[in-house]
DNA sequence: ACATTAATTATGT
DNA sequence: ACATAATTAATGT
């Protein structure tokens, strides 16, 4: 639906070109504003470029700023006590993140990493008061997307206590062509460069067994991959595997 | 049913 | 040429 990142090109950032109302006016948290006021919002923005791979900021640092994904793609991660890293969740662009003040929080629960090159907006957490109190409909609208990864999270945890290897991998896939998913000739393709790693960091397993499972389903027909790059044929047949079978 | 180890090959800069 | 990514088989819990 959204491919906002597509009609807006990076490169009418990352020249430091002012930024255009426009570009908020599409987004959830800002879709009830005015040109007027979304230009005062945007006066008090640092926009900002990020490598890929970029951190954005670290899991347990104060959080001292909010931030909006115009470009690109935020991997929130966590590390365990052992070293290991654990995939939380994706975010897409034209959502806000960092955004600790609406859990409560003056840390950040997580890192955030850039999964390509990225652009983002960041504001100063001390603002963020001032914009729920005073900008109608972002408080609602956050707290809706902060509900909805809510949501994502849960489903992950039953699906990592119920489910075998085969359907969480299925479900991850799912959930990336869902919320990033870019239509082509032979099927959809993942809009990021994700490596087996990285699905074995999202759904608990190791990259033997995800590279395994890609080959399997890529004989079968189901998608085809190459280095960095999924892409799934058949989504029905692949909400069939995400199905547990008895 | 899956992880681990290790050895081998492919791919991008 | 080098590093990083992916495949594959064998072995272990």
């Amino acid at each position: 639906m959204c491919d906002f990142h597509e009609m807006k090109s990076a490169a009418r950032f990352s020249s430091h070109a002012r930024l255009d109302e426009s570009l908020l006016s599409e987004l959830p948290a800002f879709s009830k504003l005015e040109n007027q006021v979304i230009g005062e919002i945007l006066e008090q923005a640092i926009s900002r470029r990020y490598d890929a791979g970029a951190c954005v900021f670290e899991e347990g640092d104060r959080a001292d700023h909010f931030y909006l994904l115009l470009d690109g793609y935020i991997r929130v991660v966590r590390i365990t006590p052992d070293g290991e890293q654990v995939i939380a969740l994706h975010i897409p662009s034209g959502q806000l993140f960092g955004i600790a003040k609406a859990l409560g929080r003056d840390t950040y629960p997580a890192t955030a990493i850039t999964a390509k090159e990225s652009l983002a907006l960041s504001w100063p957490m001390r603002l963020w008061d001032d914009f729920a109190a005073r900008y109608d409909g972002f408080a609602t609208e956050t707290y809706k997307t902060v509900g909805q990864r809510m949501g994502e999270m849960n489903n992950r945890i039953v699906e990592m206590a119920t489910q075998q290897v085969e359907q969480r991998i299925a479900c991850a896939l799912l959930r990336l062509i869902n919320q990033s998913g870019r239509k082509v000739s032979d099927g959809i393709e993942i809009n990021f460069p994700i490596t087996r790693q990285d699905l074995s960091e999202m759904t608990g397993t190791t990259l033997h067994t995800v590279s395994r499972m890609l080959s399997a389903w890529e004989k079968v027909g189901v998608v085809k991959s190459g280095r960095k790059k999924i892409t799934v044929c058949d989504p029905h047949q692949l909400v069939v595997l995400s199905t547990a079978k008895p």
